[in-house]
DNA sequence: TGCTTTAATCGCTTCAGGGTCATATAGTGT
DNA sequence: ACACTATATGACCCTGAAGCGATTAAAGCA
């Protein structure tokens, strides 16, 4: 039987949570999910961040094969190629809002 | 049409993505799944890890709504009730087992 | 009322990583 | 070659959190 969670993988896992731990990247993502791909120029006009911070969290991102680069004249354009992130955001958001009516329940009785 | 991930919402999202963003943690659950309600001094032997540091990553587990504490005697008792953590692991587990062999094939090209 | 056991909390140190500014690098056009 | 633009990187500060030892708090028992 395998284990939930093999310990050879446990801080790889860790790993990938830590990537999406972040609002910053997550707004990056859900941008690239909204409105499709965007330099780093777009992204740094939409959420209204720094540069050289926006940079960085793409690098991130593109390191843990969340997003990909493809660069193209002086810019550099980034698009989701994680199918499984919707899946987990998803699940997160669906869960978040189970446990906030779940204590909305219990603040009833 | 609703956002990929509500704006709203980024921050708790991220949140719990940083809750699972620990591999001592992960470790705490991995073991609560495999091995059913654990009190903490089985924890601290099962991943021989200090007291005071499991005590820690359990609060933070249960304030996320992770783990539930049942207290008894002077024990308390853990386990993991929120049913949204396998799936999660598991869409994890499989994303990366994907990036490696695509790695594995991109190094024979 | 102590005494023991178990868990939670406090104080502390250390380190990873997010943010920012400044600089370097790369591509484009003149 | 030079200037201009877009992005990446380096240096730095600072906060948050992990880990540890010591202490406190709470439950059970002599």
């Amino acid at each position: 039987m395998p284990e939930a969670l093999p310990s050879e993988m446990l801080e790889h896992v860790a790993e990938r949570f830590r990537v999406l731990g972040d609002a910053t990247r997550l707004s990056i993502v859900s941008t690239l999910l909204d409105s499709g791909e965007q330099n780093v120029g777009q992204l740094v006009e939409l959420l209204d961040a720094g540069q050289a911070n926006i940079s960085k969290h793409l690098k991130v991102l593109s390191k843990a094969g969340v997003v990909t680069r493809r660069p193209e004249g002086t810019s550099a354009y980034y698009s989701v190629t994680d199918p499984s992130l919707m899946a987990l955001c998803s699940i997160v958001c669906t869960r978040l809002r189970e446990q906030v009516s779940a204590e909305a329940r219990n603040f009833a009785i």
